[in-house]
DNA sequence: TATAATGTATATATCGGATATACACATTAA
DNA sequence: TTAATGTGTATATCCGATATATACATTATA
């Protein structure tokens, strides 16, 4: 498990965990049912707090990704990527119907929103 | 000069002012050239501090809604609507840029984007 | 059963940004 | 000169976010 903590981001250490963990997972480098590091471990590995990896796995398990277990440990669970797909799709709702409001209170037409939407979407090759 | 401040909202005070003095500049309300209270009078009826009305008319003034002269006041500025779709349409563009990219890392195509944003512009009605 | 591993819960410390302020200063108009 | 206006500096306060220590509860296993 290489996590790498930066002191220097400014990002708090608990999101660098969640992001690393999540990233893995969605790339298949963690898979179903594998172990993760416990918090005592992975909290002494990283010289933090076992409340700090704990928080970093709550997040995890809040968003679907993982499950632990008292005196088990914890592991990751099965159905990740489409659960994340419907989550996401929820936060994209979200921002596209702010930016509808926004429109209409400007009277820009749905249209021109549609052609920027064009645009984004093409523009940054993934 | 009608201003309603509520203590219970939670909103700021400063955030109050610039919200309803924006809405009286974009109703038509407030016209070019119209004069603002003094930020001294506007505090002593509102009962708070002049830092607290100059920091709403700095916002004001860094939206290019109003502009200040030392020793004269505060008056409300021109092309306020042109100026104001402009950089909504920037806030607008941004949104749909983090959504296009959130919905290209899911995989999610450009029509169903379109398709959700026409649902919701379509759906909340003005 | 005893021990050592695991996750959990409560109470606390710290930091930083946001909010609001007082007071002194600078400029303009009458 | 006076009284109105906006401005600048330094400060107080609150609150949420972050991170922690310590004690507790559960599970596996020797």
């Amino acid at each position: 498990m290489d996590i790498i903590i930066s002191n220097a981001s400014g990002e708090p250490i608990y999101t660098q965990i969640v992001t690393q963990i999540k990233t893995m997972i969605l790339e298949g480098k963690l898979k179903e049912g594998d172990a993760l590091p416990s918090m005592r471990n992975l909290a002494m590995q990283l010289r933090i707090s076992v409340i700090t990896t704990k928080r970093a796995y709550e997040e995890l398990e809040r968003d679907g990704f993982i499950e632990s277990y008292t005196g088990k440990g914890s592991f990751v669970k099965a159905q990740n990527k489409e659960l994340y797909r419907e989550e996401q799709l929820k936060k994209i709702e979200a921002m596209l119907t702010e930016a509808a409001d926004r429109a209409k209170q400007c009277s820009i037409p749905l249209t021109e929103l549609q052609e920027i939407l064009e645009i984004v979407y093409g523009g940054t090759e993934s």
